[in-house]
DNA sequence: ATATATACCTCGTGATATGATGTATACCGT
DNA sequence: ACGGTATACATCATATCACGAGGTATATAT
């Protein structure tokens, strides 16, 4: 898929992701891969905007002696998610625009 | 609209408004209008890029005494508008996923 | 022993959209 | 005559972003 329009739904899927029951990084990307690809650096970089962003807040838990960083939502998180149902809408008439043959 | 999602679909909003029949810069903004709104320098980076990318060819023509640069689409350019539409289907996999409640 | 899976992180790079700014002509109203 | 608006192009600096490459470390299976 074209690397522009990946772009406008790689944090949503991430949330998404998280939206039901909180997870970490690793995770997140084996729950994606059918629906995303997404390499560990994409996504450390995601996470870490959406945390700035204040759509998730983070825990550390020691498992099996290993770290791992588990991710919550925030009701900014769901939010996000749910402006993105919004500008779905505005995208659809830009998809409407371009497949139609016979406009301008 | 969220920046990122306007990402990928500038380039071919912009390809899809010299379909029909060439146009210049300032036109493509005014026709683009109603579904997208697009500064002087986001439609010249774009155009220069298409062209680059063999997606346009331009002419330059001289009218009222001001210069008027015709852009006209080329195989590859209706192509990309083409491929879009498939990568479309793969964007509305994830666009099920993102509005799914009980996936997960 | 070695490879694979798990689990985290950082840095540099290239691509990108956009605001600000500049140049120039034509036209319209006062 | 003057000023503003529309037309029409262009460049530069900046900020954002995805991603590959590389790094650290443990557990488990071969």
């Amino acid at each position: 898929m074209d690397a522009q329009l990946r772009r406008g739904v790689l944090d949503v899927c991430v949330l998404v992701a998280i939206r039901n029951e909180d997870s970490y990084g690793y995770k997140i990307i084996k729950d994606l891969k059918p629906i995303l690809e997404l390499s560990e650096s994409t996504l450390y970089t995601i996470l870490k905007r959406l945390e700035e962003g204040k759509m998730l807040v983070v825990r550390s838990v020691e498992f099996e002696g290993r770290l791992r960083k588990y991710y919550h939502i925030t009701e900014a998180g769901l939010k996000r998610i749910d402006d993105f149902k919004n500008e779905w809408k505005e995208l659809m008439n830009i998809y409407s625009f371009i497949t139609e043959e016979d406009k301008l």
